[in-house]
DNA sequence: TAGTCAAATTTTGCATTCAAAAATGCCTCC
DNA sequence: GGAGGCATTTTTGAATGCAAAATTTGACTA
């Protein structure tokens, strides 16, 4: 197995599930699993622990990162940032093939708001922020945007949903396709902070964190 | 020796200087020169490489990153994104002791252009630009930058000053000043976004790029 | 003399091993 | 019966060893 690939899966088993946040990696059990020794796996945990998705506590092993409410915030923050900027990027950028990729996902997140099912709803809204950072053609901000997103994601799915936030975020996705379909940068930047700062603020009323 | 300092140590290796960009990285001498083995420094490799600084080639070693002109567009495109973000959150949130040694920074800077002293400048300059991003109070941030702006930095550094765009920078940096100032975070933010559109048009229209 | 192919050497990636540090459990003593 | 301390076990972090891959070397041929 290669080295990315280890991290990868590494970096699921942490952000899709399995280990909470601030429960003890189990080296000795993934190695395991991976079917790798050690020093592969020691290597992934390091770069996710640049990454901020482990703790590495000297001589005693490492741990899932916790999310603290500051950690929530600054993740918001930088998430808002790196949107803006991408779709001021993707404005000009986008070709129209990846235009209508994302109208027919945001035709499938209705029909899954319609539904009322939550998290066909996410994962929708999920590939449409990443389709509009991929329209942005621009790696450096890919990278950055994936381990803040990586980073924010659990935050985000156990909130639950307003009936009136999840009407509003709707109503700001059919937005962000206009900006991008008019090709409108500044317009599309700006709807993203909007609505980017309401998501945190929905995280952040839910009282999200993870302690410390 | 400690993880993060060997990672540092390392770090400091590819960006300030010993090692060309495109260079095979010497496994056994920085083992030598650390005084470490060989596991502890491959971790930190694995490190870099996930920050761009260093580039893995599967069963043939690893190399210092060149910077391809996409490369330095990329990165001069985030790096103006994640100024502006953090001179709107600096704006808020600035102490005025904060503002007191950016202000200093400042002074000596425009002492140092009167010198034409460019090393010293490009000093000045780096500090206040890392004294707003430290204002913004926000490490993961901080983090972002700083790995963005250690790869730009050799590209940065190499690039002469034309006198009608060093007159110009210092315009420019009298602007940000007085944005951060009177907290005018729109302002700032726009100001910062042109500052770096023109350093990275400069960069660009000097030819800079490593090849590949 | 230049080119090619194969042997030898080096380098890489990973598994294993080893010493030191932490955690656990057991025993004693209060 | 519980707290404290010592020994044992486990875990961690790093060095070493080993097999596979790549590169270099050198000899042979055209």
């Amino acid at each position: 197995m290669m080295h990315d690939e280890v991290v990868s899966r590494l970096r699921h088993v942490l952000t899709e599930g399995e280990i909470p946040p601030g429960a003890r990696i189990p080296e000795r059990e993934l190695c395991a699993s991976f079917a790798i020794s050690r020093t592969p796996l020691r290597e992934a945990l390091k770069v996710l622990a640049a990454e901020g998705l482990v703790v590495l506590l000297p001589n005693r092993g490492s741990r899932a990162a916790k999310l603290t409410q500051r950690d929530v915030k600054e993740l918001f923050e930088v998430c808002e940032g790196l949107e803006a900027t991408a779709g001021e990027l993707a404005c000009p950028r986008i070709s129209d093939a990846q235009l209508r990729e994302i109208a027919e996902l945001q035709a499938s997140m209705v029909e899954h708001y319609r539904a009322q099912d939550l998290l066909s709803y996410y994962r929708c809204n999920r590939l449409i922020h990443e389709a509009i950072v991929r329209a942005a053609d621009n790696a450096v901000l890919a990278g950055f945007y994936e381990s803040v997103a990586a980073r924010i994601r659990r935050a985000r799915f156990i909130t639950p949903m307003s009936p009136e936030h999840w009407a509003l975020a709707i109503q700001e996705h059919e937005a962000i396709l206009n900006a991008l379909q008019r090709r409108d940068a500044r317009g599309l930047a700006h709807i993203l902070r909007t609505h980017l700062r309401r998501k945190r603020e929905e995280v952040v009323r839910a009282g999200f964190a993870e302690g410390e």
